[in-house]
DNA sequence: GTTGACGTTGACGTTAACGTCAATTAAAAA
DNA sequence: TTTTTAATTGACGTTAACGTCAACGTCAAC
């Protein structure tokens, strides 16, 4: 076993990720990461990087911090635990279903809007006729 | 002209549209809506049902209400304006843009849970053979 | 030995979108 | 006329996801 233990400061995963130290920090205080200390100084791991990773992909899939914290926590990969792999991709694709139907809202009125310009831009010929 | 003007009061609108009559006054408060008033009380008019209905429209295409606003604003269908029916269109898509990214982002997640699923399933059987 | 650079813990501030009282008022019903 | 019932205006409370100080610690560099 080598111990080449890469570590980084907050500094460093606020550079890496585009977040602010604070953001860190709150993630902290919300149990989303526990990074070790080095004396009072936090040290962020591998490990710690892949669940800010996760937690930030949940974001842009639109979960709030609460659902982000809930899914990794289904997420891990040592468990190996197949009814919980499966829980976790109810969840994303509910929030899937959710995502299509404001799609689907967005199209509808698309159509609607440019039904209404088709018509207006012919009202418009109609008079310069 | 007849003058046969239909009007509802807070509680019409809060039960017609699911929504609580504090909603309505916040909305007015936030200049969203504006009915008239007899005496000190609320007299919302169709085109005011019409302005609450778009609101929650916006709502539900994923915008703020702020943003809604905004909207309804170059939705004014009096104007007749075609540079602002443009814009109009062209927040939406914009909206949409953001949407199918986020749609991306959770096919992308879910195929690649489900490919762990099925390599976890596979291990499975492995083992009971 | 003091100056920076970097980090730490409070703790209060902010925006969005309402919720939740409390104290009043006005009109309708008994 | 008294009691309901519906509505009104304040005004403070709440959740989420951080922002923004302030005051203090520490370690290497000059």
């Amino acid at each position: 076993m080598s111990g080449s233990a890469v570590s980084y400061s907050i500094r460093d995963l606020s550079r890496d990720f585009g977040v602010t130290t604070r953001t860190l920090r709150f993630y902290e205080e919300k149990g989303l990461l526990e990074p070790q200390r080095q004396g009072h100084r936090r040290l962020y791991s591998g490990a710690d990087r892949v669940r800010l990773k996760l937690i930030l992909r949940g974001k842009r899939l639109g979960f709030s911090l609460d659902e982000s914290a809930e899914l990794i926590a289904m997420y891990d990969p040592e468990s190996n635990n197949a009814a919980q792999l499966r829980a976790l991709i109810e969840k994303i694709k509910e929030q899937q279903g959710r995502v299509e139907e404001q799609q689907r809202q967005i199209q509808l009125m698309l159509a609607d809007l440019q039904d209404w310009e088709r018509r207006s831009v012919q009202a418009l010929h109609a008079l310069s006729d």
